[in-house]
DNA sequence: AGAATAGTGTCTGTCAGACAGTATCGC
DNA sequence: GCGATACTGTCTGACAGACACTATTCT
């Protein structure tokens, strides 16, 4: 007796994708976890896994938890981007992935680790160096085009920073972001005018530095970006 | 013998829900639904439903099903806003909601009813009448808010004039999306600027009314919002 | 001519880009 | 003083807001 077609239909897998992205050294990464599962076993994905409705109060709840697996600090700030979704995208039938994108401080990105049995890099955010599974890396491409564009407009990426930071390691790090150089002056005058300097608090702290100490600035608490 | 809590959760029910927008008058209107069944039977909704994977290719295709069984015309241009979700928006239990975003040109709001369950009406989308169905008011708003970004980014919302228009008619438009008036000068200024000439094409030809005839337009094949 | 709508010109303030200049540290 | 980095000042061009102005139709 032949399938019901309607049978072979299972229930759409739900899960949730996290671009989380850091700068290290001078450039912007994302995180990447080898895969220890079929499907795409050994390849490098971004990290992400399946709802549990009985343990997630929604899908960004989801994404902490996945995220709570992979690495050891929290990231609180998770956004949406967009879904994908349709019959082809995972082997294992018709799927829906919701990409969150999230921003760990720099100075949390050796605090990872929580994982046993999957490896896990950060890898060049724009150009990984090998493919990713499934669609992870149009996944990644659009998280980072959103940051982008967020950062284009003026937005500023304080949850990348450390908790004191200086004026030039905000420009560097959105220059990283933008994947081109900005003008000092330019940027400087914009955080001075009114919308910006109400994020930025002055500590009235020096860098300890070789050269001319730098004014050390912190973000403002509930900061959102 | 108990109930296994875990047998208790049943998969998450796996919706789509439209904003679709139309000038009518003067005002910026959104399409709502009269609910025909349970839960919040009655009640006035965004068109929505359920995702059918053996129907849908993917979750904008399910959307665009469930707007042909709501009206008439085709919308092409679905764009998705952001996901709903949680155990307790929908009284039947864990759900997700994708919320997509459409316009509707001015020529086409009569061409609507295909339903002959629900009842259909276009209601003012900033402040609709009467309270929503689910978290649908949340939705509306959120996709309001999407769209006036957009205009003020001086994106054109081509798709809700009709096929051939005037500037003042565009003008018109954005206005209802804001909820402001605009400057006659600045906004045709902009327009002719290399971004936005594209986008227009100048048909030469006049609209005939009862003062100077203004020229027409029509929005370059392919315009994406 | 006058009403009404289409469309333009101009003044001004704000801000971005470019780039030169000044300030403050260690050596 | 000199190198290095932090930080500021200034010129210019692009563009937005405001508002007055001209142009073309119908009655």
């Amino acid at each position: 007796m032949p399938l019901n077609p309607k049978k072979t239909i299972l229930y759409p897998l739900i899960g949730v994708d996290v671009a989380l992205f850091c700068i290290e050294g001078q450039g912007l990464k994302a995180l990447l976890v080898q895969r220890s599962q079929e499907p795409h076993s050994a390849q490098w994905a971004l990290p992400g896994g399946l709802l549990k409705p009985d343990l997630d109060a929604s899908l960004e709840d989801a994404a902490k938890r996945i995220l709570r697996n992979k690495i050891v600090v929290d990231v609180p700030h998770l956004k949406e981007v967009c879904t994908f979704s349709g019959p082809n995208r995972d082997p294992r039938g018709w799927s829906i992935s919701v990409l969150f994108y999230a921003l760990l401080p720099r100075d949390q990105i050796n605090a990872l680790i929580n994982n046993k049995v999957e490896a896990v890099k950060w890898d060049d955010a724009a150009e990984p160096a090998q493919p990713l599974a499934f669609d992870h890396q149009q996944q990644l491409q659009t998280a980072l085009q959103i940051l982008r564009e967020k950062v284009e407009l003026h937005n500023l990426p304080l949850h990348l920073m450390p908790t004191l930071f200086t004026l030039t390691q905000l420009q560097q790090t959105c220059e990283a972001i933008l994947g081109r150089s900005l003008d000092k002056s330019v940027f400087r005058r914009r955080l001075k005018q009114e919308a910006h300097s109400r994020s930025l608090i002055d500590t009235n702290q020096k860098e300890t530095g070789l050269q001319r100490p730098a004014t050390l600035y912190r973000a403002r608490p509930g900061f959102d970006f």
